[in-house]
RNA sequence: GGCCCCGUAGCUCAGUGGAUAGAGCGGCAGACUUCGAAUCUGCGUGCGGAGGUUCGACUCCUCCCGGGGCCA
């Protein structure tokens, strides 16, 4: 399992008396926190789930495992509860272990779970340069690069990419567009309407070029930092080569690639029957440059809307020769923000699109990030402007950051103090509770890296700022006497902690507010 | 018509096979001469519906209803 070695030191000793008694077979034990005190501090389900293949009773399973299982003297009680739950009471000797394992870890705490580093390229925004960055873009933003952050966490090697779309229609209209603009005559039919588009006409110069400037610094400005940009009318130069490489077939005029072989709905036309290419012919060149590079894992991180484009680039990294399990395509759904209760439209057509630069302005950085990636992505997200701008108790991101800002406080005032775990004697049940939590960090973020479900993140940071809070109201730190050094070592783990969850989303750890 | 996402407390959402389903907001009542009260402590209602798989289902499968999206 991964997590920290304190749930290791739990977990082997259960997996050699599972292996005793139930011979060679792959036996992995998980630990669960149960939701009732009375069950214990750790409980596995170990025996429910072996008993039916050993034809064994359940409980008498769990019971033969508690009474072989040697523990040392982490553990003080191991009881068989319900249908065959075995609970673990942990003791003194183990709290204090935990705490030692928190400190010297430090900052590294949580870190390095993969097992095997991949060189990896996250794929994010690739917004169109015909205006600025949306809601709907910062979604992408927030979501991609707390992927990326944990995979780095992990161990991988991330390279974050955007592809500019800096050719077709929609650019020419843009160019025309600001063309018109600084003429003082009307766009053209269908054309872009905000007043950006004024601010460009006025500058002069490349229109494209402007906007791939602005969306840099807006990215920039929201904390996400692009390793490189891949503009499309660079890897096109290499589109003949690229077509000639895959395997199309003819019907009527067109040449298609048979991606139906890879799931998709109906093969695509890659080059239509008077000779032009396809936008799914410059999809092909984009990920032959990909693959040429040699990641190993690439990510595409996708709107809701173009879920239909799954099986298809999964069908062109087959087709290229690449197992399309390393590809990934991760999909988000939408964003609608509100304000006193009324729905603000984001319509395209219209010039009242909210600009990332605009959310940023209204709720800063900090809320925009949390409110974007505090839900699972899968999730269409409502952000309450009113409360997100609200820097109080309404508002959990703050919660948080105070929680942090409040450890340094205590640390400032500490004056040198070594934290320490200290010898074994009894804890308060505010200090346990902070502990375990503490110990749940690396199981968090490697699931929540495995699902590429950063949303976990900032939940986790909640309840981990809610058993500070908790166990500060209750507790002195400094002038405690003999606990002084625990609690000291306590508010340190916890810092780091909230740190390290706050940064995997992006978000500023303040050391004071 | 096909495909994707969603339906959990008044509202926004956690919870991808375990014990009595959680949090924030909103509401009510309390706690600062003490390391930061942006904090803490109490009080409540709920898994859209029907079947199925399982020792055990919010979780997995099928169908239906409802909301959103993509394609046609």
């Amino acid at each position: 399992m991964v997590g920290p070695a304190v749930l290791r030191r739990l977990v082997e000793p259960l997996e050699s008396a599972v292996r005793a008694l139930a011979g060679d077979g792959h036996v992995e034990v998980e630990l669960e926190r149960p939701a009732d005190p009375a069950h214990g501090d750790y409980a596995t389900t170990v025996a429910l789930r072996l008993a039916p293949q050993l034809r064994r009773s359940p409980r008498e399973l769990a019971q033969e495992l508690a009474d072989r299982v040697e523990l040392g003297g982490l553990v003080e009680e191991v009881s068989v509860a319900g249908p065959g739950f075995l609970n673990l009471r942990v003791g003194a000797a183990w709290y204090r272990a935990a705490l030692a394992e928190l400190l010297e870890a430090g900052d590294r705490y949580g870190a390095g779970f993969a097992e095997t580093p991949e060189r990896v390229q996250v794929e994010l925004v690739s917004a169109n340069p015909t205006g600025p960055l949306t809601v709907a873009s910062a979604r992408n933003a927030a979501y991609g690069d707390s992927v990326a952050r944990l995979l780095e966490l992990a161990g991988h090697h991330v390279e974050r990419e955007y592809y500019v779309n800096d050719l077709g229609a929609q650019i020419d209209l843009f160019r025309e567009s600001v063309a018109a603009r600084a003429r003082g005559e009307e766009p053209p039919e269908g054309g872009y309407l905000g007043d950006y588009v004024a601010g460009i006409a006025a500058r002069g110069g490349d229109p494209v070029e402007w906007m791939v400037e602005s969306i840099r610094e807006t990215l920039e400005r929201f904390r996400v930092q692009v390793d490189s940009w891949a503009f499309q009318s660079e890897i096109e130069r290499d589109l003949d080569a690229a077509l000639a490489e895959l395997d199309l077939y003819e019907e009527d005029g067109a040449r298609w690639l048979r991606t139906t072989t890879w799931g998709d709905d109906k093969d695509r036309v890659v080059v239509r029957s008077d000779g032009r290419t396809t936008y799914f012919a410059a999809d092909a060149a984009y990920m032959r440059s990909k693959l040429a590079r040699g990641f190993e894992r690439l990510i595409y991180v996708l709107g809701a809307d173009h879920h239909g484009y799954v099986a298809r680039l999964k069908a062109l990294a087959a087709a290229y020769g690449h197992d399309p399990d390393r590809v990934e395509v991760l999909v988000y759904q939408l964003v609608h923000l509100t304000q006193g209760g009324e729905a603000r439209k984001a319509s395209k057509r219209r010039g009242d699109v909210v600009f990332l630069d605009e959310l940023i302005d209204e709720i800063g950085v900090d809320a925009a990030r949390w409110y974007l990636v505090m839900r699972g992505h899968e999730q269409t997200v409502e952000i309450d402007v009113d409360l997100a701008r609200e820097k109080s108790e309404k508002n959990q991101v703050y919660y948080v950051q105070y929680a942090h800002a409040r450890i340094c406080g205590i640390l400032r005032n500490a004056d040198g103090a070594a934290p320490e775990p200290g010898p074994p004697s009894e804890l308060a049940g505010e200090e346990r509770e902070l502990v375990k939590r503490l110990a749940e960090l690396p199981g968090v973020a490697a699931e929540a890296t495995e699902r590429r479900a950063p949303h976990a993140i900032p939940i986790y940071a909640v309840r981990l700022a809610d058993d500070f809070h908790r166990f500060y109201h209750h507790h002195r730190v400094l002038g405690s006497g003999e606990a002084e050094p625990f609690r000291l070592g306590l508010c340190s783990a916890t810092r780091a902690a909230i740190a390290r969850c706050l940064d995997l989303i992006g978000v500023e750890a303040p050391e004071r507010m």
